[in-house]
DNA sequence: GTCTATACAAAGATAGAC
DNA sequence: GTCTATCTTTGTATAGAC
């Protein structure tokens, strides 16, 4: 289930610029967003690091495409699921196949401005579906992302939350 | 209500060591960890830069008392209370109190062997004792969590999350 | 415990040629 | 679109005197 065409970020970048993109991904997934640096990036495509400014025009440029492209495929990944549970559980899924870019998009302030409109309104837009409220919404979503941020950066004793405690937290919301 | 002498993390350090915390609190809270630097913490104090490498070894080391003091001081704040609903309530008050401590404590990897062993666990029982559950505690912590650094990040569409969504959490949790 | 001086490293970014 | 060379800033940390 794909996003709708205006609100595909991506959809104004040159060929060139997708790759240099796609490489970024890359290097996120390995190193992390603070650890990525032009020169890192650069070599990962085998040129220099001043050539990527041919591409985007500063290192924030690139991390506004980054979280945009978050946006979009997180909001695809869990669309097309029916119900609390299984939204949850795609959530969960998607976050753990790319956590760095899920921590990149749900960390710190949101440049707004920068973000194609109505795509944040998207991205969210399941959890209003598998609700049908909107303060629910928003609940499960942050007790959601609660959970898998706290995951993500080994908070829970045990390493990683028990199924238990994510099967707590369906049943409250159900 | 404090915490256990022996878990306290500022039990070893000289006078002028928790002076120089103090102000790195200050700092902290003004600026973020990312924009604290030891040359702007000297500045607070009114010294050089490299004095401040008489008290800590590294910033890191600083990062770690810093860390281990708000699982201390958080800790503290929820201890008192009684039940899910004020639970969460003084969770929620203690954490925009003091934000910027609240993020650096709870966001990203925790060196656990640097802190005093026993503090962790003793700052989130309070959700254990208000629950009476390891699984029900560590649900509720985690939805707290995401609806506290949600809220802190900005990132809920109207800015702070309404009452009614923090309704919705503790309802389901009662 | 504080200072000055300085080392050392890293990172973002620009200029201008090809 | 890519290169080399370079600028500029910033930050952590050490050495050694007072």
């Amino acid at each position: 289930m794909t996003c709708p065409e205006e609100l595909d970020p991506v959809r104004l970048l040159t060929p060139r610029a997708r790759e240099v993109l796609d490489a970024a991904r890359v290097v996120l997934e390995r190193d992390g967003w603070d650890t990525l640096t032009m020169r890192s990036l650069a070599d990962e495509l085998g040129i220099a690091a001043p050539s990527l400014y041919k591409h985007f025009a500063s290192k924030d440029a690139l991390r506004t495409q980054l979280i945009a492209l978050a946006l979009k495929e997180f909001g695809e990944a869990v669309r097309p699921v029916t119900g609390v549970a299984a939204l949850v559980r795609a959530y969960r899924d998607v976050a753990a196949g790319h956590p760095q870019l899920y921590r990149l998009a749900t960390s710190g302030r949101l440049d707004r401005d920068a973000l194609p409109p109505g795509l944040e309104d998207w991205s969210g837009s399941p959890f209003l579906e598998a609700t049908g409220d909107p303060h629910r919404a928003q609940a499960l979503w942050a007790a959601a992302h609660g959970m898998v941020i706290l995951e993500l950066d080994g908070r829970f004793p045990t390493g990683s939350a028990p199924e238990a405690t994510w099967d707590e937290l369906v049943t409250h919301f159900r």
